[in-house]
DNA sequence: TTTTGACCCTTCAAATGAAAAAGTCAGAAA
DNA sequence: TTTCTGACTTTTTCATTTGAAGGGTCAAAA
């Protein structure tokens, strides 16, 4: 078991390379056994379809921004500073994985099936609970007024992902965004975080 | 001339209430033609092309947008209130126009000559300046901290767009967003601006 | 148990062509 | 002269076809 772990893992990563460069629809199982030097059918060994090899790379990459996001909350005192960290943690995921349009905000055709979309739906209240228990400690400590952290949370990520979105739709319709536009996005959205948790203080 | 001008702003109207209906690429020139009982030609007598009479439409309808706008800021003591009513302002030409994706974030096919784009480019420009207008004379009455009215006015109506963008994309596939979705963007539109104003003031 | 070559079947993108819509024009009506 | 129209041409759009490519299977080998 232990083995056909590490094969399997073996060959998320060896898809994860495709995908960050050209995409999950562009990308097909013949390749990724291409590069990893062995036949599609291993692939079909380890996954019984291409949903379920995308639905591993997912996790791996959820699990990987989970692992980093959960050290923000200890080791950051201010909740300015834990959402600027945040937000710089996301940004760079962005950035890292953004030919695989995982915001789910895409009208893609890659990630379609009903199963990927429940765990999409898993990922994202995973995250606005996170951001909400962060809130949550700050209106224990005093620091900003008591509001339903859950829903303050929800609008704070939306209003944040709604200016990437934004952007992106603005900017020149190359499928990747340029340096510029992503810096852009960025310092937008520190600039949006910044107001919102003042909006949130206590007056 | 002035006979002229009637007749344009007749076909204006006939082809905004298809639009409305149908959206600028469903309505053809025969149909706005048919609904007012003239022929295709008369049409292309008062307009060169289809562009320009889609531009006379949306130039007519931020005509009445501005109008509108232009009298909230007199009438409305507090900064709150005025972005209040604005944000229901928007709403309301948002639900009416709808079809029309006038938001200029679609990639939809209709409005795409540069004529058009240039015009979207500029009313924009007005929108905001009409709101850093109106943050600057609440930085001059000490109401909200000193800051760039016019960086600020362009995140705050980005975040609200960006709210907008998500819940369209996320919501029900339909062409038409329901009431309830409707209802659910205005609610978190004065919920975001709410905490974004309060974050402006003076702590 | 794991791996493979050879194979099947579905999907998708380019090509085609017909229908519909945009746009034109000579001439009639006002 | 200005406004309007029927009949026309050109362009765009859209459903259909079709061939290639990619997803997925299986018997047999390692």
């Amino acid at each position: 078991m232990v083995e056909t772990d590490k094969k399997r893992d073996v060959i998320i990563e060896g898809a994860i390379k495709r995908f960050i460069h050209y995409g999950i629809n562009k990308t097909t199982m013949n390749e990724i056994a291409e590069d990893l030097s062995v036949s599609k059918p291993s692939l079909y060994y380890y996954f019984p379809d291409k949903s379920s090899l995308v639905l591993g790379v997912i996790e791996k990459i959820f699990n990987d921004y989970f692992e980093l996001v959960n050290q923000v909350q200890s080791g950051n005192p201010s909740l300015e500073g834990c959402m600027t960290t945040l937000i710089e943690i996301r940004h760079r995921f962005f950035q890292k994985y953004y030919m695989m349009h995982l915001s789910g905000n895409t009208p893609d055709s890659s990630l379609n099936s009903e199963e990927l979309k429940g765990h999409f739906i898993k990922m994202r209240t995973n995250n606005i609970q996170l951001h909400a228990d962060i809130f949550q400690l700050a209106i224990d400590k005093g620091e900003i007024a008591p509001t339903e952290a859950y829903k303050t949370a929800e609008l704070y990520l939306d209003s944040l992902a709604g200016i990437t979105s934004l952007c992106i739709m603005h900017g020149n319709k190359e499928l990747f965004p340029s340096k510029k536009e992503m810096k852009n996005i960025l310092d937008r959205q520190l600039s949006l975080s910044a107001i919102f948790i003042k909006g949130l203080k206590q007056q």
